[in-house]
RNA sequence: CGGAGUGUGGCUCAGUCUGGUAGAGCACCGCGUUCGGGACGCGGGGGUCGCAGGUUCAAAUCCUGCCACUCCGACCA
């Protein structure tokens, strides 16, 4: 009997696709609602593939010369009102902290009314500010120059609505701050942070994403500059899957984070962040999910070869579990992606059918099938993830164990490889281009109301004249009636004459990105 | 914060209109038969029906107030 998720993803019914976001979250055991609004508690199997996440990606962030700090999750409120841009970007999301004791009184716990701090405190939704006070104490001379920090942390953010990994209130990400002599460096340094996340995103993830400079009214409140990466996910919307920001000399100025130059004069330093978030788990369901619930991408697989005994409560099963037990040490001896090999011998005293499908909606990669018969042959039975199915049939193969242990590394290299071409392929094939009219935009994607039955839609790409001020948020509007964002300016543009404007009817100066989004 | 909807065992829900003292499926526990393609039979445990008042001989059901959650908007990694 076929169970599946019991939603699928596609139908043809868009609404669909948040319920079986929902469902493979839940069936891959991934995470759940927590008693607080808007919080999840995040599951072993969810917090393993953040750990990978986090493993990953710290390599890479030290080996670009950024070394690891930890700053207080409080921070004064005086702090976040010296830059005026950013105070009013993240004024209405702020958790406050107004007291520091409990009392009881009148028999129930409450605030105690004397016990009110002298100055609030916030939870910080990010940590320029507190961060910017500590590098205007760090940095006296351009001999200081440049500081490169990075931290893991949580940060509070208090959204209006939440969703599993793609928005909570409070999320896991990491924040890299840098303070720079000059422009230049500062903006090599935002760019090198973005490359960073499209490889890694693209090479761990094998989510393939479009990078590109944010237009100027999606700018991160206080920055000069700020650029994304862009994922599609398999409803056709785009998710912004990390940001790198360079923020000009305005926090310099309102944090006085100031050097002496080699003339002895005074400059305020150019500074950046980044960051990316727990978001990336969703974006990874959102890419690589199917209808019998998650697929990972090996690299980031808490459990990358899961062994199933076909145990049956007979004197057979201890040969059984020798042989697994044995190839699972084998198997753990194995280096893939640069990293051990993680692979599972699944002992619990389930039916193993009950343990095989447990493991292909959590997205194992690959499933190995050991009975007395391939015990007795020498052999596995290899379950694919990322190619389940032969029709409504599991695809499985015989293979000698050998066979399999000399290609398992290549194997899992290969299920990586093809995780990403065919969410590439999805992302080449629904990126459209050509589009040169604002109603052929709104034909193509069809109108913002009765969503619903709105079919998939991808991206497309349009030029513009890049429109400041009034005039971007015009075109904004505009966009806003179809439910359509402008996600960002690929780095990669098109050489040549771009044609006019599709907003303003001038000469375009750069192609865009438009699509609905998270 | 505006609009709509929903709150009943762990999950999905029926029962509410027409008041009579709580059900189904899945999950869980036990026993048996099974086990290489999401098992079956028998037995069992688990719910002050979101909360607080009210009406009534009697409330999941009717009335009033409150709370929470979901979806749609505005906001966002």
């Amino acid at each position: 009997m076929q169970r599946a998720l019991s939603i699928s993803r596609v139908t043809g019914n868009r609404s669909t696709f948040p319920d079986w976001y929902q469902a493979v979250v839940r069936e891959a055991d991934m995470a759940e609602p927590s008693p607080v609004r808007g919080a999840m508690v995040i599951k072993p199997w969810g917090y393993g593939i953040w750990e990978l996440i986090q493993q990953d990606l710290d390599r890479r962030i030290k080996a670009t010369g950024h070394e690891n700090c930890y700053f207080p999750l409080f921070i004064p409120l005086s702090f976040l009102a010296k830059e005026a841009e950013h105070v009013e970007g993240f004024a209405r999301e702020m958790a406050v902290v107004t007291h520091h004791r409990l009392k009881t009184i009148d028999g129930k716990l409450q605030v105690d009314p004397d016990a009110e701090l002298e100055e609030p405190l916030i939870v910080r939704p990010t940590s320029e500010t507190i961060i910017g006070d500590a590098f205007s104490r760090w940095i006296r001379s351009y001999r200081d120059l440049p500081v490169l920090i990075n931290q893991w942390a949580n940060v509070v953010r208090w959204e209006m609505r939440t969703r599993l990994f793609l928005r909570t209130s409070e999320f896991l990400w990491q924040e890299g701050h840098t303070a720079h002599a000059n422009a230049e460096e500062a903006r090599a340094e935002t760019l090198l942070a973005l490359e960073l996340y499209r490889d890694f995103s693209e090479r761990v993830l094998a989510m393939p994403v479009i990078a590109g400079e944010k237009p100027e009214n999606e700018r991160f409140p206080g920055a000069a500059n700020t650029y994304s990466i862009e994922a599609m996910m398999q409803d056709g919307k785009a998710l912004q899957a990390g940001t790198s920001h360079y923020l000009g000399t305005g926090f310099a100025e309102a944090q006085n984070i100031r050097f002496q130059t080699d003339k002895g004069d005074w400059a305020h330093c150019h500074t950046t962040s980044w960051g990316v978030s727990t978001r990336l788990i969703g974006g990874v369901v959102m890419t690589h999910g199917d209808d019998d619930g998650l697929r990972l991408p090996p690299a980031i697989a808490p459990r990358q070869i899961v062994i199933v005994p076909m145990l049956r409560d007979k004197p057979e099963d201890a040969e059984v579990l020798a042989y697994g037990e044995a190839l699972a040490k084998e198997l753990n001896g194995l280096m893939a992606f640069g990293v051990p090999v993680r692979a599972l011998l699944d002992k619990k005293p389930l039916r193993s059918a009950e343990k095989r499908w447990n493991w292909v909606r959590k997205g194992a990669p690959i499933i190995l099938e050991l009975g007395p018969r391939d015990a007795a042959a020498g052999q596995v039975t290899v379950i694919r993830r990322d190619d389940l199915r032969d029709g409504d049939k599991v695809r499985s193969q015989a293979v000698a164990r050998e066979t399999f242990v000399g290609g398992a590394v290549a194997m899992l290299e290969e299920i990586q490889a093809s995780l990403f071409a065919e969410a590439k392929a999805r992302l080449d094939g629904a990126l459209i281009d050509g589009i040169k009219t604002f109603d052929d935009l709104a034909a193509y994607f069809g109108p913002a109301a009765e969503d619903e039955a709105d079919a998939f839609r991808g991206w497309a790409k349009v030029v513009w004249a890049r429109p400041t001020g009034a005039e971007l948020e015009a075109v904004d509007a505009r966009l806003k009636t179809l439910k359509l964002t402008i996600r960002n300016a690929p780095s990669d543009q098109p050489g040549g004459d771009l044609g006019t404007c599709l907003f303003t009817g001038r000469p375009a100066v750069e192609a865009i990105l438009i699509a609905r989004a998270y």
